[in-house]
DNA sequence: ATAAAGAATACCAACTTGGTATACTTTATG
DNA sequence: CATAAAGTATACCAAGTTGGTATTCTTTAT
């Protein structure tokens, strides 16, 4: 249904709740408890977070896990690719893989545009702007000056 | 990972071919052949595309399958929202469900956001684009010019 | 040395998706 | 009005994905 899993929803929560106290180790049990997950939910969002670079882990007793980098650093479009891998809406967007009926279809191309569209939409969000929708408004507004309604297939 | 059914890919494919003869019909075996796809899944797509009301079926002997509508009225988004339901990446999203942690999270703004500017990019591509990825470089240039890289949580 | 804390691995239930088959209804036409 | 062509409706199943959980191992501050 074109959406987008939980754990990703999970690690953007974590990540803004990370982004409180930026310089503070937060321990998993705390995560866990500020956003209302269990913890081996917790555990498994943060190694994620932590392979993709976007969390620094800290280990031993005293650790915990930070922000690699600024929150403002730290784009939608990252935590996807955390959790889901490559954006591709279809498989013929991945590498050269090629769908079973290739010959026939010959709509790659155009998939393949919307979807850089749909990774730069996301590249575009910071962590930041999911409380606050005034980045969006200022995409739509972009969106709506520069593409009149186009057709497909010219009838 | 965030991607679009093959269903929904075979509707495109389906309509792009119906486009070509914008005023005969075709039928099931014809498209069948054409998509490359095997007849029962022909029928299934067919079906939820008539549902949808984006094509018209003319039932009994010499019956098949015309476009609905001109194809630069048919945009993506229809496509999508036949075969996936309404364009809902997180649950959030969806009507006034609210997930287990609802009073954790308050990203639901940020992803309403998110969404409807997908909607609005979908909305805006009708089936001749998909050959023709020029309108996505356009819609493209709208998003670089209108914004300035934010985020979302300000550090 | 020890206890706190993260890392790694493995497992499983449930759901979704894609694919296929079969039987039913409509309708052009001879 | 009979018939065959063509769409409709239902049902089923295999396979993959996802989310969730538990268990054990490794690192490190004190």
């Amino acid at each position: 249904m074109l959406k987008i899993g939980k754990l990703t929803d999970y690690g953007v929560l974590m990540l803004s709740t990370l982004a409180e106290q930026p310089h503070g180790l937060r321990q998993t049990e705390s995560l866990a408890e500020s956003t209302g997950l269990t913890l081996p939910t917790t555990r498994k969002v943060m190694k994620a977070l932590t392979d993709a670079g976007l969390v620094q882990a800290q280990r031993g007793a005293k650790g915990g896990y930070r922000l690699a980098r600024a929150a403002s650093m730290i784009t939608l479009r990252d935590v996807v690719e955390a959790f889901e891998g490559p954006i591709a809406l279809t498989e013929c967007t991945q590498d050269e893989h090629g769908c079973d009926i290739t010959e026939h279809c010959s709509l790659a191309d155009g998939w393949g545009g919307i979807n850089q569209l749909l990774m730069q939409m996301l590249a575009r969000v910071t962590l930041a702007d999911v409380k606050d929708p005034s980045i969006v408004d200022r995409l739509t507004e972009g969106l709506m000056a520069h593409s009149p309604r186009i057709s497909l297939v010219n009838l």
